[in-house]
DNA sequence: GCAGGTAGCGAAATCGTTTTCGGAAGTGCC
DNA sequence: GGCACTTCCGAAAACGATTTCGCTACCTGC
């Protein structure tokens, strides 16, 4: 049992309320106690019960995140997010923290809130669920959607420009006189997904060419996913001169399996990425990719989900950041 | 505000305490009562507030792990640890939650476990520090390093047989061949890397062979810290035929680098990880590695922590978990 | 000397649980 | 009817902090 409060107290003969007046800076202490209160504590290394605080405060000053699916590509994510996030959050005085999902039992989210473990969260696109999103806007509990737009004026959510993004893509590719071009989607129907594909389609169109809809294959999360979506394209009677792929780990396994078929990337194939993750500097070519303001988007969700604690009137905004192409090789 | 206790009790008429043995499980509760309260809990999505059951039963069926420097590999790391952290925490009752470290503030750690916000914390190898470690003891607050052992029996800790693994890397590289073997080390001088470094010696005498001190190098955990010393060892009048990196991270550089230069893996020079991180799938070849049994890593390391929440008298224990080689191309 | 003001401290309520203890019914048995 | 049990419930005390309010001195100015 670490040292309470009363210890200190009990210490210096003082009551409760004086030493907790003193360590909170409180005008109605003289400055001898002042004092003497601050050495005590760091003496016996005293910290606050967080559980005291929090349950009289009524509020914890924490930020959830949640993890759960698709570990692979999440984790890689969140290492660029985090930076910001953590400086953010560190500025608005809160702290930042990462639950780990069982994901037997959806409803953990949801548990922790209600719980009052933390005051607000922020929800990862991957874990999209109508239901925690609409009892998290019944219970009125500030949160923000990270990297997924909600058709809902009610949610606030933080995402990079997919549209754009593909856009500027797909006219880097032709301009570079690619014309059969391959698309991965993901089966989900996302918002993100949806301007994606829109972004492609807009830009076959706007050179003039038709689509092909042996090009668009469709892929998911996690690990390897990549692999047999790029079998099959090769394995077309006219196979793609160029693949868009739905994200940096996918390329990652598409470029992997050209090479493998002793196929040259870019020479052969070009491929390109998206959302900028560090794992696009592990292949040979680099990938050309879509670069997300990770960093930023850190950032904007944890001051969107501090404006929420903050003002509880506050109304919900969908942000959209820009992206840029980065070009590094492999397309 | 969510639905607390006492509402629950008003609307039933019933005392708090009747509600709260009802929720759980106390056997002097009538089952028709019962029944009307888990009823009632359900209809008004009741949750216990954390903070206050925290506090009064004076633990947080929490375990805490905490995320700081070296991000990228720390993560990778942590994805492979998580699932079995994950599993074992679940089944002991504990939740398992990371806490992201602002890294201006060395003290946040202890902090967090003197404010009773985690019942036991996992310290990463990454954060050894001797402070942090004596002031844990000091307070008898339950600790587990994971990654790393520490020269000191009171302190438990469950780390990869980094000499074994080590030996194994040799020996395959000396059974195909090789005699100038490069050996990538890291600066912080911890047991891991002695072990590294003891079995890579051993290796040598084994086979009779008189080590180079030039074929031994110094690498970070930062992003990209692997090219500069592969360029480095390149640059020796005798460069050497195969590299044996400090870890998988770095094993892409030295792979990428290499390829870069238009010297071919492994035919040219063989190339050695060191973890089995997803990372090493990520090149072409993929990365021949020493596969740490990570799932079980973070498993035993929960396990500990939960014993020594349960038992406090339980004693310290230094496990030491069996390596396997896995060769995928690079060597 | 006295009203009014200020500085410094403590008492006590409060946050929402858990848990011990005791008491009020009801039951069975002689 | 009296006794010992059992069954079910509530009162109340914690847990450790924060915060309001009131009280005592002392000071100030007239």
């Amino acid at each position: 049992m670490p040292t309470s409060l009363t210890d200190i107290a009990r210490q210096l003969e003082l009551s409760p309320s004086t030493v907790s007046k003193a360590l909170n800076g409180y005008r109605d202490v003289s400055s001898d106690t002042r004092e003497l209160v601050l050495r005590a504590a760091l003496d016996l290394g005293y910290q606050p019960s967080s559980a005291a605080r929090d349950l009289r405060r009524g509020r914890t000053d924490r930020i959830g995140l949640f993890l759960n699916t698709a570990l692979e590509y999440v984790v890689d994510y969140l290492s660029g997010i985090i930076p910001g996030a953590v400086r953010c959050s560190q500025a608005c005085g809160k702290r930042l923290l990462i639950y780990t999902l069982t994901d037997n039992d959806p409803d953990q989210l949801l548990q922790v809130c209600r719980a009052g473990e933390i005051d607000g969260v922020i929800l990862f696109s991957t874990h999209y669920d109508s239901h925690t999103i609409e009892t998290l806007l019944e219970d009125n509990f500030p949160f923000v959607v990270m990297g997924r737009h909600i058709p809902d004026e009610r949610v606030s959510c933080v995402v990079p420009d997919y549209y754009d993004g593909t856009r500027q893509i797909m006219d880097h590719l032709l301009g570079q006189g690619h014309r059969r071009i391959a698309f991965m989607t993901r089966p989900e129907l996302t918002t993100a997904n949806e301007a994606r594909l829109q972004g492609y389609l807009d830009a076959l169109a706007a050179a003039g060419l038709a689509g092909d809809g042996q090009l668009i294959v469709e892929t998911r999360l996690e690990a390897d996913s990549g692999v047999a979506p790029t079998r099959q394209l090769l394995a077309l009677a006219s196979p793609p001169t160029a693949i868009v792929a739905a994200h940096d780990l996918v390329a990652v396994d598409v470029i992997n399996t050209l090479q493998a078929d002793g196929l040259r990337v870019p020479q052969d194939v070009a491929v390109t990425g998206f959302d900028g993750l560090r794992a696009g500097f592990r292949t040979l070519p680099h990938i050309s990719t879509v670069q997300q303001p990770l960093e930023r988007i850190g950032e904007r969700v944890v001051a969107l989900v501090n404006r929420q604690l903050n003002d509880q009137a506050a109304l919900p905004v969908q942000e959209t950041l820009p992206v840029q192409l980065v070009l590094r090789g492999s397309a």
